[in-house]
DNA sequence: ATAATGTTGGACTGTACAGTCTAGTCCATT
DNA sequence: AATGGACTAGACTGTACAGTCCAACATTAT
């Protein structure tokens, strides 16, 4: 090979991310092969069809999806908080709305992509939280219950609104992300203090 | 007119309404017609072009997301499970899925459509449960807090780690639906009630 | 140098589809 | 009976795009 092949490899991927995320599946190759700086014909060499392309983008994003959950069961509150606050930033960023949208568009068509990204995104994140809640609720930090839907419970508070406002490309009302995260633990923390 | 135009023009709606949502826009116009059982130029002589036509159905179709809360707000515990049992019928169904899931598909496409189905659908929802609340407030079988923040509180728990997996194409994990209302009204009330 | 390999740009094929046009049919009103 | 509006079937145009082919070019390894 000549110029070095995996550079444009993943400029490739880089662009078809960006198309796909902004346009959908709908977005040509003549249009990824442009935003790549690339000939159509390069495109093709790497990858043998269009398909082939999103699903090779759609594994090269997902660690898009991981937030991390650091911090001891001793002290849920502030544990959630921070967990709370970095899902905020990274899950209800711009990116990341414009990437749940078109998995969802494109679930149909794709379903194993879609249960992957799934498995990967959001159920590893909820299996971690639910862990957690399993953990606190062992050192009667929170109350005990149903560790599983706890997690599910707090997840759904965090994403609930703000992800339906996203999908139907609602601006987001403007509002202190960090007063509302703490509010939201709170609520949380209210319903699972142990008693 | 021979044949009654306005059942055609019906036909036409609930059948756009059907290639839409199971097959998203690129849906063809012919395809379209073949389902209304129709000529094509059938369709062109009702609408004139093929965002006319989308636009048409998502208008007509907007009633889809409306869920009444009825009941009083001296028993919240009761009125909201009843809530939030309508609201896992209707909009956690099969039909409404492949509706939101295509209204987020489209929504940047058609920011109108989507803003307009906003407000009618997931808005309206909440500022009749956020009104719900504040009356509850007042005759205080809640505790006093913010009213707008509760009802996108527990509209959050009801639809968050569920709608996830719709929008992933995720099958419903099998568990008893009344029992998780039960449970995450329950959640809400040990958080909201007034001490 | 030369062979091998990747890239380029442009021409090309085939398909799918939006939207138009036409010729003919069916029915209701006058 | 005649007029007119809606319907049908199918041909047709133009465009967009996936995917292929090819001839010329650049770079690196031998």
């Amino acid at each position: 090979m000549s110029p070095p092949s995996q550079d444009n490899r993943q400029r490739i991927i880089e662009a078809a991310r960006e198309a796909f995320t902004t346009e959908g599946y709908r977005s040509s190759i003549e249009r990824i092969a442009q935003l790549a700086g690339v000939a159509k014909q390069t495109v093709y060499n790497h990858f043998p069809t269009k398909e082939a392309l999103f699903e090779e983008m759609t594994r090269d994003n997902m660690n898009i999806f991981s937030v991390p959950l650091a911090g001891s069961p001793a002290n849920p509150r502030q544990t959630l908080t921070e967990f709370g606050l970095m899902y905020y930033e990274c899950i209800l960023s711009g990116q990341c709305s414009a990437w749940i949208r078109m998995i969802a568009a494109e679930a149909p068509r794709f379903p194993d992509m879609a249960a992957r990204t799934y498995r990967v995104g959001p159920a590893a994140m909820l299996d971690q939280l639910a862990d957690f809640m399993r953990r606190a609720m062992a050192l009667k930090t929170l109350r005990e219950d149903d560790p599983r839907l706890a997690a599910e419970i707090l997840y759904g508070m965090l994403s609930g609104a703000e992800r339906t406002r996203m999908l139907f490309g609602i601006e987001r009302e403007s509002y202190e992300q960090k007063q509302r995260v703490e509010a939201i633990v709170d609520c949380f923390m209210r319903a699972y203090q142990s008693q």
